[in-house]
DNA sequence: AGAATGTCAATTGTCAACAATTGACATGAT
DNA sequence: ATCATGTCAATTGTTGACAATTGACATTCT
């Protein structure tokens, strides 16, 4: 549901909606690596598998019921989801965030995000500001009732209509994974208790506010209003994150040009 | 292993006996599924493989003289550095790029080499912005001698080397996967015409003030003239890829929810 | 004739077995 | 004792075969 289409083409064969198999039990949306990946990738997000963990290939095909190729694949889509970390031939280990790598992905996010409230300013579409004002209206309506999941999911999805709305299929793409894993990072714990009252109450005004801007085709309005959300968002996060853990695993980084 | 000798559909009868197993000789730096995705996406690169043709399995399989595990593997590598498109039941097709799709590719870079720049600027770091120097050096010494392909590649890589000096390991990661489709997309036919003398000038001077405001930690000012040096690459490289390809089927975008 | 349906080759998805590599432990030399 | 070397179990890399699905062609019915 959540999941994107990227941008399609089809050069000769004429498109035509696949079923899913039904093999094993439960489920039969889409194929066995991709079932699998979600799963597990669910289990990530959840906390079920600590940060670091290895994942054994034959483990997980006698855990999930499937043959190891499923599996193997399955990492590699969460690879490239940047959930899991490949070694070539050490195992695939759950990949450790270190607060700088939230903060890291909390910024390009907010790039990201910023170029698509610019763009989607420049030249609003219609159907899309109102997907958008929809997701304004349920903001506001959760100020009120408390539950900061709920409304951080809104958020979410705010952002993610506004990366929608921006018409690049790139952009799209690259914040929906990046969505994932704040997400997973956020949601990992306990937190969200910084989503008081207070605080649901202004992002739900910058967001109109970013709304607005975009309705009247003012893209720097859009940026400031937008900017400072996501900032706050993230300065709080990352306050909680790093009040919540003192000790951090560690991170990556190398390579000279 | 004899790579780089398959063609489309020309079933050669393949010299590799059955368990030829020629690859065990030296040492193997990477793994099987790397190498043929490298080598794979480099004729995508070179164009070899065109825009939109289908990739199937067995007949890559034959090519590389492998099985169609690794070959699996290798398409799945590529479409994560989206050089190819995987449909679930239907084949993994060479990705097309539509004009639009450029454009998005380019204004993406941007803005993530803005928050790069941002980021370096607020706090240099010294190894870092000698990198960049010399980065820009190079391309003052390229200005006068004529050759647009090197210029192109230090200009990458002076770009490369401000993702590197944001200390921000995602950012630096995206951008190196943006700047390989970049290059294709550039590389792909015969243009970098467009680096005329002035284009040279202009282009190593904004790269200089950049440098020059990160010295000074201007996060503004470095931002202000990178972004120009982007924008104006962007505008003459689409340009020139409307200029030349007037008759070639167009893709197309969609997208969900 | 035209549309619906059945059949079939081509291709992808999946599996289980085989081979190669890694890291650790044990053994032995200095 | 310390370090080097050899062996071994565990795990990943690779393969070929089998099953399921797709799209197209052929057949049949109205």
């Amino acid at each position: 549901m959540q999941f994107l289409e990227s941008t399609a083409m089809t050069p000769v064969p004429s498109p035509a909606p696949s079923t899913g198999n039904d093999r094993g039990r439960g489920f039969s949306p889409r194929t066995l690596p991709e079932q699998v990946a979600e799963e597990l990738g669910a289990e990530i997000v959840a906390g079920r598998r600590k940060s670091g963990e290895r994942l054994v290939e034959l483990e997980l095909a006698k855990g999930f019921g499937v043959s190891r190729g499923p599996i193997r694949e399955a990492i590699r889509i969460l690879e490239r989801r940047r959930l899991v970390e490949v070694l070539p031939r050490r195992g695939a280990y759950v990949r450790p965030l270190s607060l700088k790598s939230v903060a890291d992905l909390f910024n390009v996010r907010t790039a990201l995000s910023l170029l698509a409230a610019r763009t989607m300013a420049s030249s609003p579409v219609e159907s899309y500001v109102e997907t958008l004002a929809r997701r304004c209206d349920d903001l506001d309506e959760l100020v009120a009732h408390g539950d900061p999941i709920s409304f951080a999911q809104i958020t979410t999805r705010a952002v993610r209509a506004i990366a929608n709305g921006s018409g690049n299929g790139l952009l799209l793409e690259l914040s929906t994974d990046l969505a994932n894993q704040t997400v997973w990072t956020t949601i990992w714990k306990e937190p969200l208790d910084y989503l008081t009252l207070e605080v649901r109450r202004t992002t739900a005004d910058l967001m109109r506010k970013t709304l607005d801007a975009i309705r009247r085709s003012d893209p720097d309005a859009a940026v400031a209003n937008l900017g400072r959300l996501l900032d706050d968002d993230r300065d709080r996060a990352l306050a909680t994150l790093s009040a919540i853990r003192r000790q951090t695993p560690l991170a990556n980084e190398a390579d000279g040009s």
